[in-house]
This record gives structure tokens, C-alpha cells and sequence, in this order.
DNA sequence: CGGGTCTGTGGCAGCTACTGCCAGGTGGCA
DNA sequence: TGCCACCTGGCAGTAGCTGCCACAGACCCG
């Protein structure tokens, strides 16, 4: 890694750390990017050249997060059971969550505040799962292979999801391995009703 | 109805369609809403107060839609069986969109050509499931409500997701309500992987 | 039916997110 | 060490979006 390159992450990430801050501190609203940049002491044309959009500030990290869960699949062996393969994403993702529980608490309270935010969360977790569909259908055989992949996925995320929601009503006092092991049971056990199947 | 509201009813829905036309002939990022206003003969001030945000002009009937079904559970009983207002949910869904099914495609087709509109639209069936599962949880009893009602509303949006993906694919071709069935067969099925559960 | 009032409309000014362009400087490399 | 590549940041410009205010049409009551 040449000098350049470790410049430039060290700036990515400073810029999103000084962000995530100062959003905390005057709400999202009430910051621009102009005081972003200027609290990172960068130019703002710089903050525009890592960061696609202001909402994207908040979810630097995410973003990365997402990027490591799903690069781990690559390193199962092709014979791996896709049972296997959906538990190793959703540990992937809990561990990431406990690593770091004051950004995630904080980037989504942001979100909850502002509309635009939640929006870019939810659009950046739908092509996450989306490119997740792709990774497992290519691992999966026989027929209806998109939507077995689809339905594998969007469980999976789901039992994340919810079990996340509840962590933060709670305010990350309670434990999120437990939720999402909670979750899982209900979602294989067969207590939730689902639509009957037309006749 | 009064008259005033008649014409505001009007205008509302004229902005919408005027908009959605010159979206799909320009396209959403070479149309400014201005020229929208300019095409709907209103000022462009009169536009947002109508429609928040540029992006919410591409889903004015899809946010009716949505809220049509949700508005249709309460027309059910309090004894109504959970699954039944899970099929009903379904169907009214698969109903709107066979009603007008360019406008569902032209929606989507510009929701992938433009990341904003499709974090709108992730945004909206987003909230929009979370409105559902509040409604959902007051009906069900026992342990976990929250958990429990947030698994069968999304197990049930996720059916008619991938069926509607699968559907745009095709162009609109293939049978909605058939796609929709076949998605939830398999669901119900046990041809579908999930996570394993943790000793 | 007519006058006062309420309310939707739209123009104007202004802020800020975001982009293309270009000049200057710093790191990479021979 | 010197040339080249590329990252940086300032400037100007576009467009989404908002508060404010004057006007006009709709509503209501005498």
C-alpha cells in the first residue's frame, strides 16, 4: 500500500468520523457539508470526491460493514451448505454490530430523524441484499433457483433486521446474539402465521 | 366533498401523472420540476406543496395503493384469523398492481435508473411495513408479539417483492398472480434454506 | 344574494446540495 | 533529481426546496 493510497483512506475515514459527530452534536439538518468539511479540514469539493451524497456520511462504516459480510462468503469452499453459508453472513453481521454498537445506535437514530437518511439506509441495504441473492443463487441448484435464493436471503436479512429494531428500541442495553437467536427459533419454529395458499 | 377539495383532488393527481410522463420521456434527471409545474400549469410552489420531494412525484398512486391496502384490514373483524389478513394484504396488492400495471413497471423502470428514487422507494414499502406490523401485532397474542407480527409482515411483503422483481424482468409479460402463488408455495415448502440454529 | 373571511395559489428571494472545470501542489517512479 | 500522474480545492453554475407575502377564488352567514 503506497503512501498515496494510506492518505486517502485516512482521509476517508476521518471525514466520516468528524460527520457522524458533528451530526450528533447539531442534528442533521442544522450541519452542512461546508462545516463538515471545514471540521475535517478538507475542502468541500474533497468531501464530495469520497462521499457521493450527504446522507452517505452517515453510513461510511455501514457501508463497509456490508462490503466485509459479504466478501466472507468468497472464502467458504464451493461444497459449503448454504445453511451454513446464510449463518456465516448473519454472524458476520452481528459481530460487526457489537464491535462498533455506538455508530450503529447512532446512525440510525440519524436515520429515524430524517427521512432522506432512513431512505439511503434502506436503499443501501436492498442492493446489499440484492447482490446477496446473486452470491447464493450461483451456489444453489434445481428449479425456481432466483427465488429460492431471493426468499433464503430476505429471511435471513429479516431475522437481522427485526432483531436489530428491537436492540435499538431497547437503546443497546440488551443482547443482540440473543435477539437474533431468538428471532431465528421463532422464524423455524412454526408460530408465525403466513398467507394461506390460494386453492 | 366540497368544491375545493374536488380541485385540489385534482390538481394532485394531475401533477402526478403530468410528471410521471415526462419522466419516462426525458427521464428523471433531465426533467426539473419546474418544467413539471410548467406542463401541470401550477407554479412550481404549488407542486411542493402537493408532493414533498421531487422523488415522490414517481409514486403518487403507488402511496395510495399502499395505504388502500392497509386501510382495507380494518374493514375485517377483531376475530379475523392473522393468516386471512395476511392473504387479504396479498391480494389487494396483486389487485392494484393488475389494475395498472405500466404505471407499477414505469415506476420501477425509473426506480433503477436513479438511486434517490429507488431509496424513496425502499423508504416507503419500508414504513409502510412498519405501519403494517403495528397494525398486525394489536391482533396477535401471546409471547413476542413484536417479533412475532415483524416476521409473518415481512415474510408476507417479501412474497409479493420477488414476485413483483421477477414480473418487472419479464417486462410485465408472465402473471402476477400466478408468480405471487407460486413465491408463496415455495415458502411454504421446505425447499427454502435458513440459517441453522446455534446450539 | 352580497360582503366578509378563510384558504389555496404562485411569485420572489434565498439557502444549500451537488457538479464541471481548472490551476496548483504533492507523491510515485525512473 | 526531475518528470509525470493524480489528488486537491476554489469558483461558478444548476436545481431542489423553503419562508414569506399579496392575490384571487371558494365558503359561509346574514
Amino acid at each position: 500500500m503506497t503512501l498515496r493510497e494510506t492518505k486517502m483512506e485516512r482521509t476517508r475515514e476521518l471525514i466520516a468520523e468528524v460527520a457522524l459527530a458533528l451530526f450528533r452534536e447539531r442534528g442533521y439538518a442544522d450541519t452542512t457539508v461546508e462545516q463538515v468539511a471545514a471540521a475535517a479540514e478538507v475542502g468541500t469539493r474533497t468531501v464530495y470526491r469520497y462521499y457521493p451524497t450527504k446522507e452517505s456520511l452517515v453510513f461510511g462504516f455501514y457501508a463497509k460493514m456490508l462490503d466485509t459480510a459479504r466478501r466472507e462468503l468468497r472464502t467458504h469452499p464451493d461444497e459449503t451448505p448454504v445453511p451454513e453459508l446464510l449463518g456465516a453472513v448473519l454472524d458476520s453481521v452481528v459481530r460487526s454490530h457489537q464491535e462498533k454498537p455506538e455508530e450503529m445506535l447512532a446512525a440510525f437514530s440519524l436515520a429515524q430523524e430524517t427521512p432522506t437518511v432512513m431512505a439511503h439506509l434502506a436503499h443501501l441495504l436492498y442492493t446489499w441484499r440484492q447482490d446477496l441473492v446473486a452470491d447464493i443463487a450461483d451456489r444453489i441448484g434445481g428449479r425456481s433457483v432466483d427465488l429460492v435464493a431471493g426468499l433464503a436471503v430476505e429471511q435471513t436479512a429479516t431475522v437481522f433486521t427485526l432483531a436489530f429494531r428491537k436492540w435499538a428500541e431497547d437503546g443497546g442495553r440488551a443482547d443482540l446474539r440473543q435477539l437474533t437467536s431468538t428471532t431465528l427459533k421463532l422464524l423455524h419454529s412454526d408460530a408465525v402465521p403466513l398467507p394461506p395458499l390460494p386453492h
